[in-house]
DNA sequence: TCATTCCGCTACGCTACAGTAGCGTAGTGG
DNA sequence: CCACTACGCTACTGTAGCGTAGCGGAATGA
């Protein structure tokens, strides 16, 4: 069952040009006609190897995250540091920063879209998570305090600034948002 | 230049059904057909009164923040509680929660929406802003602190658990994201 | 070599939607 | 009562998009 170099090429070009479009123009900027037409795969192909758009669509972003390499600094204040920079950077200039708006909110109706928002979810705050566990079980948290209301303190900042108040994420800003949430859990 | 109650009748009808149904599928979900069907206004006749979707679709929009009370019970403490309280209800229940993530997908692409975007979220925050404001005056606020930091330490988390983890908001996470935020922020 | 699998192509049918034209009617203000 | 305005209705054009059918050709691997 040797695998045919020809359906691997065609999904690789139909996937990337969604994600392509995807990032252009959101979950609605994508039609098989025009991924057809980009990728040079014709639309009944498409269709060969996806029974929907919805396939297609869930398949090329689930493929939006990027791979999370946790940091281990040792203090909880040196990993969310380094995790803070990174998702700050990606929030300026990553693709998917552009689609997710996109995703929450056909999320907010489509139970298809809704699972894909939480995986998404899941995978990008993931590094968070857990170098915030590693700190708790290590005791640099205090014990009233919950994971997930610090992730909450540093990641709501940040992409309330990126989405909402549009306002720049700055590095003093970033450090000043690290450094707040810090002062509120450490012991 | 008597205004003629047929032309009022019909705009609120049209305005009414139209925030209907941006509620129900936002921005995507609302179509003139619809509307027209819903309202029982007559497509021709919506034509004559906006030029395009899109102008129906920003004035709609328009009508959507609540007239902001801000309140003033003399403490910057107390104020932001009532606040936080009031958005936290809001994104639980209000209409307009449902539609503001089409609202910010739109704004990435469309200039037009991006205004509205804009003026949406100035009027929403503006209390935020108001209370902070007046704490600094009194001196309540650290020398180094900008009232927007505050406002994104308080607003940004509740977005985040609305949106994005979709944990829930009951009123022992809304009170810690307030005395968070205030431990930052005050002298 | 040869059967199998995959692919591109053209051509469909269907639905939804934006926006327009023209007519006859009904409500409005004076 | 009358001129005017707004309205509803039907019908239309044009576009975009989803998804399908069937054919002939080309790559694949045994």
């Amino acid at each position: 069952m040797a695998p045919d170099s020809r359906v691997q090429k065609s999904r690789a070009a139909v996937l990337a040009q969604t994600y392509e479009l995807l990032t252009e123009g959101g979950i609605g900027g994508v039609s098989i006609d025009e991924v057809a037409r980009r990728s040079g795969v014709a639309k009944t192909t498409i269709y060969r190897h996806w029974p929907s758009k919805a396939a297609l669509l869930v398949e090329a972003c689930s493929t939006i995250g990027t791979p999370p390499e946790t940091p281990d600094t040792g203090s909880l204040a040196g990993d969310l540091t380094v995790l803070t920079e990174r998702l700050a950077e990606q929030l300026r200039t990553a693709r998917w920063a552009a689609v997710l708006p996109s995703i929450i909110d056909a999320a907010e109706r489509d139970p298809d879209l809704a699972g894909l928002h939480t995986a998404l979810h899941a995978e990008i705050m993931e590094p968070f998570t857990t170098v915030t566990e590693r700190a708790q079980a290590r005791g640099e948290l205090a014990a009233n305090r919950e994971p997930a209301d610090l992730v909450a303190a540093i990641a709501g900042p940040l992409f309330y600034r990126r989405w909402f108040s549009r306002e720049p994420l700055d590095d003093a800003v970033i450090h000043h948002i690290v450094r707040d949430a810090l002062t509120q859990v450490t012991t």
